[in-house]
RNA sequence: CGGGGUGUAGCGCAGCUGGCUAGCGCACCUGCUUUGGGAGCAGGGGGUCGGAGGUUCGAAUCCUCUCACCCCGACCA
């Protein structure tokens, strides 16, 4: 991507909306800008990141087993009737009607469209389990939307959904999902922990949050110094003792960016969900749901990763892996060469900016350090005088100088 | 919803105890000079002061209502 041609519109200040680093440093950047409270338009570099966290998470629900669909924002009060939930959410339910006066709302949440679904064609106990889930926005009439992405109305989700013919099975696809979280925060490069929860509103007995790390996170944890015990402080057990090894308990402070729950039968009775089971009864789903944050991903990211200058984001998740800046865009043999590294990674299919705007160094360089941006390989007039490219790593700080005859070689290494 | 706060140019702010043509920094446009970490000089454009009503000879400024946004609380991915 051109620089010139791509649509970053970087701040120098920090628009006075924004209180929390992650919400000043995604407008500072240019990655989003609000439209209405709790709800963000996605700039093109704020997309791609969105991309790159939702690509993470689909590939490793499928590597899990799950099947992804999409599912309508729109929902008919109908379903929700059935669940009792149209009066029971009616806070964050964004109701409305349609020219005939039927009754709608918003969907910020599936288990009422997914059981629907599931209870016409899932018959048999041998068509489970399965697990379904989709990337879809959400919106919830939060009473409070603050922070940005952090807590938003509207918001990039993935929901997940299990059916399962026992209560043990359920475990079975539980666990399963619960090590497909652990693989998708990992390879964000993300430092989390899976935490015993309280399941809140959704139900079911059984839930466990991923909570990014970072001292500004809402949630207070009580993380075990010896075993991977975690907990919610909502979870009290009245003790600073772990439960499981008895070592010692200290807090931390984390962003739930994922949230897993076990339902049991809870929706699948009120919507008369069954299949037939071996012995010819019918019997309700025991179903699972499964939610991650794809926005509050990012904005984790970015509380965890910045400093002074920036984000500093992790490779996985940055709007793009490397910058190409050419200090002397007017300069001809300093453009070809830059023209020339630009076309090979782009060749490699590297996610790459070439930023050769006729701006002054200081402003190219400061962008690439708001952005976060991994790489920065920089070339001018000056260091190709001596066969030289700098290459920066913006996320250890470290910088080279590499000769100009190593520096394609060099670039693929720095990006392993 | 309860409590607190803010709305003046794209962004950040001053002006607000009633008075001239509404200002400053950044950004933007033109020109010259600069050019390896947010340049300098000179010139220039951009505002129904969130909205409505009121008080007054006169309102960004005082009063009433209203809307939007932010922060603290209950809620959540």
């Amino acid at each position: 991507m051109r620089y010139s041609q791509y649509y970053i519109p970087t701040l120098k200040e920090v628009p006075k909306e924004a209180e929390v680093m992650s919400h000043k440093l995604m407008l500072r950047s240019g990655m989003i800008r609000k439209l209405s409270s709790g709800v963000f338009t996605y700039l093109p570099t704020g997309l791609r990141s969105l991309n790159k966290v939702s690509q993470i998470v689909r590939e490793e629900m499928n590597r899990a087993g799950a099947c992804e669909l999409l599912m309508p924002m729109v929902q008919p009060r109908s379903l929700w009737d059935e669940t009792g939930r149209w009066e029971q959410m009616k806070g964050v339910l964004l109701q409305f009607q349609d020219r005939k006066g039927s009754d709608f709302c918003l969907g910020p949440t599936h288990e009422e469209v997914i059981t629907d679904l599931v209870r016409g064609e899932l018959r048999s106990y041998k068509d489970l389990p399965k697990t379904l889930y989709q990337i879809q926005t959400k919106y919830r009439d939060e009473i409070r939307p603050r922070f940005g992405l952090m807590r938003g109305r509207e918001f990039l989700m993935k929901d997940a959904y299990s059916f399962d013919r026992t209560k043990e099975d359920t475990f079975k696809s539980y666990e399963v999902m619960r090590e497909a979280y652990k693989k998708i925060f990992s390879r964000c490069g993300l430092q989390f922990r899976p935490v015993l929860a309280d399941s809140g509103d959704i139900g079911g007995s059984l839930s466990h949050e991923f909570q990014v790390l970072a001292h500004t996170g809402e949630d207070r944890l009580l993380s075990c110094t010896k075993c991977d015990y975690c907990c919610n402080v909502e979870v009290h057990n009245g003790k600073n003792q772990c439960p499981q090894c008895r070592g010692e308990l200290e807090e931390l402070r984390g962003i739930e960016v994922g949230h897993i729950f076990y339902l049991g039968t809870k929706y699948s009775e009120k919507m008369k969900a069954f299949f037939i089971d071996e012995d010819n009864k019918e019997k309700p789903f025991e179903m699972g749901c499964y939610g991650i944050g794809i926005g509050r991903t990012i904005a984790a990211a970015i509380e965890q990763n910045h400093d002074e200058k920036g984000i500093k984001f992790p490779k996985a998740l940055a709007p793009f892996e490397v910058v190409l800046i050419n200090l002397d865009p007017e300069d001809v043999k300093t453009s070809e060469k830059a023209e020339e590294l630009y076309q090979y990674l782009v060749k490699h299919k590297i996610d790459v900016l070439y930023d050769e705007r006729k701006e002054r160094p200081g402003i190219k360089f400061n962008d690439a350090d708001l952005m976060g941006i991994p790489l920065h390989i920089v070339l001018g007039k000056r260091g190709l005088q001596n066969q030289k490219i700098s290459i920066k790593n913006r996320f250890t700080g470290g910088s080279s100088e590499v000769e100009l005859s190593h520096i394609e070689k060099k670039i693929l290494e720095s990006l392993k």
